[in-house]
Parts: C-alpha cells; structure tokens; sequence
DNA sequence: AGGTTAAGCGCG
DNA sequence: AAAGCGCGCTTAACCT
C-alpha cells in the first residue's frame, strides 16, 4: 500500500526530548541513591541483581524462562510497598516515550513530501486488520498526559484541520450482533454507555446507581469477554479472589444468556470446522484447536473467541475505507485519507469543509455495514491529532 | 560486526 | 503449569 502519513511538528518533538532526557536523568540519580549503588536502569541483569538480591524485594511472577519478572502490574503491586518500583515505572514509561517516538520520528521525516509516512500491510495480521509499520503510526501515545504531548506533534497543513473517527464499542456491538441476546442488544438500540449497562445487570442496581468502580469492573468484565479471559485472569486484573471473579462471570452469563450461548458455539464451531470466521466470512484457521496440549488447545479457543469479533470489526472499517476512498476520489471536498488505527480514520480537511466532511465521513462509517444495532461514529477535528479526539 | 531472542510496553 | 485477543519497536543479552 502507498505510504501514507501526517506532517510533524519537529520541533515540540525535540523540546520533549530534551526534557525527558533531563527527568530521566534525575530519575536514575534517585533510583541510584535507592540502590546505594550505580547500576543501569534498562538492564535486566542488573536490576534483577539490584531488586531481588541486594534490596531483598519479593518475587511476584517469573518470566516464562524464569528469570523474577519485573513487568508492570508486578511493579505496581511493589510500589505499594517499595519505593524502587515507583520509580522504575516512571522511568520505564518515560524512556519509552523517549526512546521510541521522541527521539526517532523527527528523523522519519520525508524530505520530498515534508511528512512521516508509514506501511500500512494487508496481508500480516491472523484477524484481518492493517499492520503498521516503519515506523507503526497505530501506536502513537494517547493513554497518558506526556504521551499525549506526542500525538500534538501531529498536526494537518496551514488552513486543514485533523479529523478523527472512530467507531464507539464496535467489538462489543459485533457481539450484540452475531449473539442476538437481547439484554445487549437493547443496551445499544437505547444507546447506554455498555459498561454502565453491564454494571447494572451484573451488580443488580439501576442505571443511576451504577458506581464508578462498579462502572470499571464490568469494563473489565466486557473486555475480557472480548478476549476469551477466564475467572483466573478477571480476578488477576481487578484484584479478586478466583471465586469472586467466577461469581461476576456466572451473573454476566445469566443476565445475558445469548454471550454464553454464542460463545458455546463458537467454540464447537471451531472444534468442529478448524476455523471461525467473521460475519462476512473470511476464515481464521485454527490448526492447535484439537491440539493434545490442552494449553495450546484452550489458546486455540480464545482465538476462537476473539477472531470473529476482532475480525469482523476489521472488515467493516476496511469497507469503511474503500467507501471514503470514493467519495474523496470524487474531488468535492478538499479532504485526504491520512492514517487508520484500527478502528479510527483520520483525516485532513479543509477548514472551510469540516462540517459537511465530518457529517459524510460519519456516514460512510456508519453505513459500512448493516448490524442488528447501530454502528455509531464518534468524530472530533482539532489543530492536532490529539485534539481531534 | 551482524543476527536472533526475551522481556517489556506503546496502541486498538 | 497456565490461566486476555491482535500488532511493531527498543534494548539487553546472547549467538554466530
């Protein structure tokens, strides 16, 4: 695929390079103190020897080679006793952000055209969606205030505006859709905020009472559905006990009867067949699905699970695409299709044309397929890709 | 010097 | 023993 991408702002790039380059420094001054010794932060040698030798921290996990893992929730959890892990993770988050797109994209910069252009690769991933890479414009920062910082750096030319649109739920309406339980399917027809939906099933309370934290748990619950997880991982992230975890998932299934139901099948489907596929039918083979190795086989499952909602997903955005493609190609509006992520398009428009290119572009999402529930599109425009969210 | 793997982490 | 899907990039550590 041609070589698609936005114009940067290099020289914010910079200036947060430099700035993370001066807190780096301070933090593994600190870290050094803590330590009572110099050792390099990024070394795993080192800060194995330094965590769990010299300092005496406990092991939480080990890594599958069985070295004591120092990945962030096993971080998180020290943190709260320890004040070496607190600063780990602030180092580790900000010479990522340093390492990775700081320091690096300036450089990407295209001569010829002035823009950062990536590859975007059709035929890569198992489920169907675009890769990118060289560099991977469908992992720039947004979760965290520095890493937003990043995402301002992408900016559209003098008198365009970016615009960004993304598909609200899109896995979860899929579901609805291919599991036609009633309860979901409702949820999105009235257009609630599914996670406050799923709260209140699961938590036996209305709508209005739904609790901030009862609100993230059935999030959590959701997403893992999305991905196959079990009790044992659902207790894992929200810090229950497995029992706890299982009776959340056993109130999900019995509120919606129809999840359960689809998964079953889905499930035996693939036992069945050897492969799942998304609701326009292209397949996803599944060569461990009967595996002896019964972890293999329950990996195998998960796939299962995931890959038509995944998948589906994946198709629709890219009817998405060939649908805006054709319109833009007709030349009405001055507006260019710059980057996908997934389940978002963005694009540069016109200042004059925002209006209309917001409403069409919302269209052609929306109308990319015909689910049992609404696909709603949630744009935004701004000076920048971050504020375009 | 150059390639590969493991661990970790950025995004949806 | 593992227990949450799909990617790509960076560094350290190890290998040829």
């Amino acid at each position: 695929m041609e070589r698609c991408g936005a114009l940067l702002d290099e020289g914010r790039l910079w200036d947060q390079s430099r700035e993370l380059g001066q807190r780096l420094q301070a933090l593994e001054a600190e870290a050094h103190d803590l330590a009572g010794q110099v050792f390099n932060l990024g070394s795993p040698k080192q800060l194995g020897e330094v965590l769990f030798e010299k300092l005496q921290i406990p092991v939480l996990k080990k890594t599958p080679k069985g070295a004591p893992s120092t990945a962030e929730d096993v971080l998180q959890e020290l943190a709260l006793d320890y004040p070496l892990p607190r600063l780990l993770l602030e180092h580790r988050s900000l010479s990522k952000l340093k390492g990775t797109y700081t320091d690096k994209l300036p450089g990407l910069i295209n001569s010829e055209t002035g823009r950062i252009h990536t590859s975007y690769h059709q035929a890569v991933t198992a489920t169907g969606r675009l890769s990118s890479s060289a560099p991977n414009l469908q992992n720039i920062p947004i979760r965290t205030e520095e890493g937003r910082r990043i995402r301002q750096a992408f900016v559209p030319p003098e008198g365009y505006q970016i615009v960004a649109a993304d598909y609200s739920q899109i896995e979860l309406r899929i579901m609805a859709h291919l599991s036609e339980d009633p309860g979901l399917l409702a949820a999105f027809r009235d257009e609630i905020d599914v996670h406050s939906a799923t709260a209140a099933e699961v938590f036996g309370v209305t709508l209005d009472d739904v609790s901030g934290d009862q609100r993230r748990k059935a999030k959590a619950i959701n997403f893992g559905l999305i991905y196959g997880m079990s009790a044992f991982g659902l207790a894992r992230q929200l810090h229950l006990d497995r029992g706890e975890a299982q009776r959340y998932i056993d109130v999900y299934f019995d509120r919606y009867p129809g999840v359960r139901e689809y998964m079953d099948r889905t499930r035996a489907l693939a036992h069945e067949q050897g492969y799942v596929e998304t609701l326009f039918g292209r397949r996803l083979y599944l060569p461990e699905i009967n595996a002896k190795n019964k972890m293999r086989q329950q990996a195998a499952e998960r796939t299962a699970i995931n890959a038509p909602m995944q998948g589906t997903a994946a198709d629709i955005i890219k009817r998405a695409m060939l649908s805006v493609d054709r319109w833009l190609d007709e030349g009405q509006v001055e507006a260019k299709m710059i980057m996908q992520v997934h389940d978002e398009l963005v694009l540069e428009v016109k200042t004059s044309a925002l209006d209309a290119v917001c409403e069409e572009l919302c269209s052609h999402m929306s109308a990319a397929a015909e689910l049992a529930v609404p696909l709603v599109v949630e744009a935004g425009r701004g000076a920048n890709w971050d504020e375009a969210h």
